[in-house]
DNA sequence: CGCCGGGTTGATTTCAGTCAAGCAACGTGG
DNA sequence: CCACGTTGCTTGACTGAAATCAACCCGGCG
């Protein structure tokens, strides 16, 4: 199974991280934008505007590690992050990629607590920051933003119920096959776009090694799906899905269907 | 990947459980004993209280099923319950077991949303159950009560977060190990136990077959631990800690991207 | 240039799933 | 009471998916 590194990757990143923030106080972007925020009232968003802040991070920063007291909380404004978890006996596993607009914190935490994944730039990002103890205020006192922050939390419970259904039961792949099929525009049938980053990270996040990815996407190529370093095209999305259906298919093994009948109220 | 099947399983309990469908309005127990109400001050406890009742079923019983309506809070009183996630074409996924005085539902749901997971009762349950509208109303009177759901949510996705850690680094044999650990309790070195429910629930839960999983528990005989049907016992837990370990030691990897600096604002 | 880092490909191994059989414990019905 | 079918668990033989080990390719860059 992949693991990060983590090993040797650790000191260097001790020595690189620094964590030069450029500061950049840069334009900070509408909270509106944040899904955490969207339904919130005007006040308490302009309470929250005051608190906030941005920095930025390139490729590899440290954002904060496993253990760290939790100090803010963060969302994405524009880039990627990478949480990880470390094992005791060091080797990392890469846990979640979030992006634009998510937050990085678990779950919007109140509480003194600590962090128990790590959290690491992929690619320049840079993230919006609020100081933990005054969101936690503002919670206490806007059952709006505290309803928000519990959404956020549902929405992260369902990605994570996501990704072990997908680790438990469906192939590499069926969850490559997924992954390009989540990364594809809605509207064409046929289309062509750019992995948001390298194919090592996505075998990472598919759980699978680098090679396996790679083999994996020889696979698709049947399928109409062709791949140059980090472009992906797709000939048909439709076709893709009926493949990807396909591929369920495979794996069904008691015929029983797991039936259990006996009392009327069944199907789905 | 095992999935479940339950078919058959639920008529044999029925018999040997003796099925009370009692809705017997039982006792309530102190709902200051649910990690979710610990904090809560009385007044608002109080409230709770008049809202809640109390439903029992058999083993095997459907709790309620990915896509219902949320219309309730569900905490385990007495039991265990296993939540399924049911993919498109059928089979189902074993995403989680919860036991006494954990929620049922995947968060502290206020919107009117559906579930994403169905539960079912494994062994006879007692679940208190208490409407979801007039808990969120509560909630956004009682700050104290969303910070808990908060909490409760955050626990969970703690929990699923080292779900898929395990799932992506560690062998069957380790996932087994760390189970058991898991399972003893702490003052003892030397222990026996009765697993909570029947080996093929473990093996779902642990995302592996019935046979890998007998065939893991004889591999970690070796180590110390025995096994007779459903009770098991540990020679030595800092012994079997310590093989825990090595048996991580076997996969170390690769200098893991991440750290890279192509960006030229870099360094530190 | 030559040397990366990222990606691909091939050969081999290992882990875990599948199929199939078998066994002990139990309850049921003859 | 015993034969029987279940259920829960274990074993064995076989298979297959993915990891591992090891080249190798290619585009960029010092």
């Amino acid at each position: 199974m992949e693991k990060m590194s983590s090993a040797g990757s650790l000191c260097s990143f001790e020595r690189r991280a620094g964590v030069r923030k450029v500061n950049a106080m840069s334009e900070l972007p509408p909270l509106r934008d944040f899904p955490l925020f969207a339904s919130l009232d005007e006040a308490t968003l302009h309470r929250l505007t005051l608190d906030a802040k941005v920095e930025t991070y390139a490729d590899g920063d440290v954002i904060f590690r496993q253990g760290d007291a939790v100090a803010a909380i963060m969302l994405i404004v524009r880039g990627f992050v990478k949480l990880l978890r470390t094992a005791p006996c060091g080797d990392e596993t890469l846990v979640s990629i979030r992006s634009d607009g998510a937050s990085v914190n678990d779950a919007p935490t109140v509480t003194g607590e600590a962090f128990h994944v790590s959290a690491e730039a992929v690619g320049p990002t840079s993230i919006l920051k609020l100081p933990a103890g005054r969101f936690a205020r503002l919670m206490s006192e806007s059952p709006a933003l505290a309803a928000a922050a519990l959404d956020d939390a549902k929405r992260k419970i369902a990605e994570l119920i996501g990704e072990i259904e997908s680790l438990k039961a469906q192939s590499a792949d069926r969850r490559l096959a997924r992954f390009i099929l989540s990364l594809c525009p809605a509207n064409t049938d046929s289309c062509r776009f750019r992995l948001p980053y390298d194919k090592r990270l996505v075998a990472a996040q598919l759980g699978v090694t680098q090679e396996t990815l790679s083999r994996s996407f020889a696979r698709l190529r049947e399928f109409g799906v062709r791949t140059e370093t980090r472009d992906v095209s797709v000939e048909s999305v439709t076709r893709l899905c009926l493949q990807y259906d396909e591929l369920a298919r495979q794996g069904l093994p008691y015929p029983s269907g797991g039936r259990r009948s006996e009392d009327g109220r069944d199907a789905v």
